[in-house]
DNA sequence: TTGAAAGCGCTAACAC
DNA sequence: GTGTTAGCGCTTTCAA
């Protein structure tokens, strides 16, 4: 910078000032200040910048990990939202930042926001500690969580109505005439919880009984899945209907239900939760409620810029619909 | 910084000396500086530190998406290989920088360094334009590419043997008899390129002819996809085998060919690449070729450490093996 | 419209 | 083993 300066015969400061766009820069001295940085292939250095003026233009994106059924993260869901943030934050010109942290220590997500290295926080799922959340807003950390708004929360979050989502999917199989559905889905965490909840709604508004041993509370690892569903099969508890929390643990159910010669939608009703990408194209194509991921990485950006420009905290309710496909196609 | 330093009563270079673990500090002394720090939660600013010794502890992981077939991004399979570099960065101590570009821009992956936000890059992927990451490399830029290694290069890339893999895939359905076999891949990206010279090689060692009205260099577009396929079932081209040079192209060709009644692989076999997770539990379960995830994140990571440490950019050609499952078994 | 100068938080060379 | 001090690259207040 200092070399740009000597070179355009003027000041460091009026250089800065050039750069930044200040209108309060000669056209000309200006035009001459542009042309030799490009020319020397100038960029400012973020370190600088960001000591001298407090802030880092980075927004740290993490994303909590269990260990136990480690592949959650390799769920579609989660790469295309990181994707819609991607996208939001570079319309902003922000930086992104992501970091993997242990479900259980959901705290040690504020780090990159006290080092300084981002100038907030998106936080992938509350999972089971929204009061470590509530510990982190309260400490002042801009903070924004993807998943349900519960009770007594202190931070905002962006997502889909997950009671509704649920009751949508439920009311859609027992309205095809399906009398015994199961469900998949670890109901620790709250999201999981809430859209049972909607599971069970579907059943008390159509004066419907539950059978509580078709409530499968698992953990979304593939092999689970499948021993529970064969598990299902040869109790012969009878089920045909089927709503898992997540299209991916729906497709591993179809699947393994194809393999024991169940056919899906003639013997069993199957309905999933996200809209994943792949759910329109496999065999048969999934039944699901749609969360919409580039408008949730909108939001999600959004609600932290808000944050960050002094507003206070709002949550998001996105859009809940179900989408029809051949998994529940009664011919 | 200096407020512990005022607390503890010594200088803040002995305060910096204690929190980095130099070795010429009393051992008293560290021990209660420390305890100021925790005490006070302190952290030390990144920006600071940065700016002061020259190097992030960063490291931008660039991202090329193609605006014309965007869901190449959605695919599992990179957010797997996200995963493990994440980690190998993780336990490195280094911090993520993750950021989309355009795939004709590769470019502009190198502002992350010029910057001086991340130390070195890795680039998912060097698309149609090797020459510009020439030109990164020689300018200077700690860089390693995934993807395959091509002649003239001046930069270091993991990758599995595309061609070898190519070939054992394409082999082993030659090996059961199909003799009509389909392949997708936009050969314009070397490694599809490669992918498909394996294809052609195990054809010619078997002293077969191939059809090139069955190679269909499409990009990797659901609904392109299917047009495909379902073009190649209604001009009767009679193909028994289906090569998609990814995973996820070879499971929306299978549900395709499915909803068309052929089915799989009685009448068609079908392998594919990449081996995600899903392509164990779909059904008909996927025949592939392997690319493993961690341990590419792992010797990209390592790679570019070398290269940082001063040593020159050596590439990795990983292990490449055919996991063969029930899209390929015939009863 | 521009220049001079201070200082953001940290590290490291040098002095003691 | 610890203190002193300069300076990394940048922005911004104040003065001109």
């Amino acid at each position: 910078m200092s070399d740009i300066a000597r070179m355009a015969g003027v000041n460091v400061s009026t250089v800065s000032r050039a750069l930044n766009g200040s209108s309060l820069t000669n056209e000309e001295t200006r035009a001459r200040i542009l042309e030799i940085a490009t020319a020397l292939n100038y960029t400012v250095n973020a370190a600088g910048k960001s000591l001298r003026s407090g802030q880092s233009r980075t927004i740290g994106v993490v994303i909590p990990i269990d260990p136990i059924s480690q592949d959650h993260i390799s769920d579609p869901f989660f790469l295309a939202l990181l994707g819609g943030i991607a996208d939001a934050l570079t319309e902003r010109g922000y930086d992104m930042l992501v970091s993997r942290i242990d479900v259980e220590e959901l705290e040690v997500a504020a780090n990159v926001c006290d080092t300084g290295r981002t100038d907030g926080v998106i936080l992938i799922g509350q999972w089971r500690h929204p009061d470590k959340l509530n510990q982190m807003a309260a400490r002042g950390i801009p903070l924004i969580v993807w998943g349900a708004k519960l009770p007594h929360q202190k931070y905002a979050t962006v997502g889909t109505d997950n009671t509704l989502g649920g009751e949508l999917a439920t009311g859609h199989l027992l309205d095809l005439g399906a009398r015994r559905i199961a469900f998949l889905g670890d109901m620790e965490l709250p999201e999981f919880r809430l859209r049972h909840d909607g599971y069970m709604n579907a059943h008390a508004k159509r004066g419907l009984l539950v059978d509580p041993s078709l409530t499968r509370p698992i953990p979304f690892v593939a092999e689970t899945i499948q021993k529970n569903v064969e598990a299902m099969l040869t109790q012969k508890t009878g089920f045909d209907g089927l709503f898992a929390a997540s299209d991916v643990a729906a497709m591993t159910a179809i699947s393994t239900l194809l393999r024991a010669g169940v056919r899906v939608p003639e013997d069993v009703l199957v309905a999933g939760y996200d809209d994943i990408g792949p759910a329109a194209y496999t065999h048969p194509s999934l039944t699901t409620v749609r969360q919409p991921m580039r408008e949730a990485g909108q939001c999600l950006v959004d609600g932290l810029m808000e944050q960050l420009g002094g507003e206070a905290a709002k949550s998001v309710l996105l859009t809940t619909e179900l989408v029809i496909r051949e998994s529940t196609r009664r011919i």
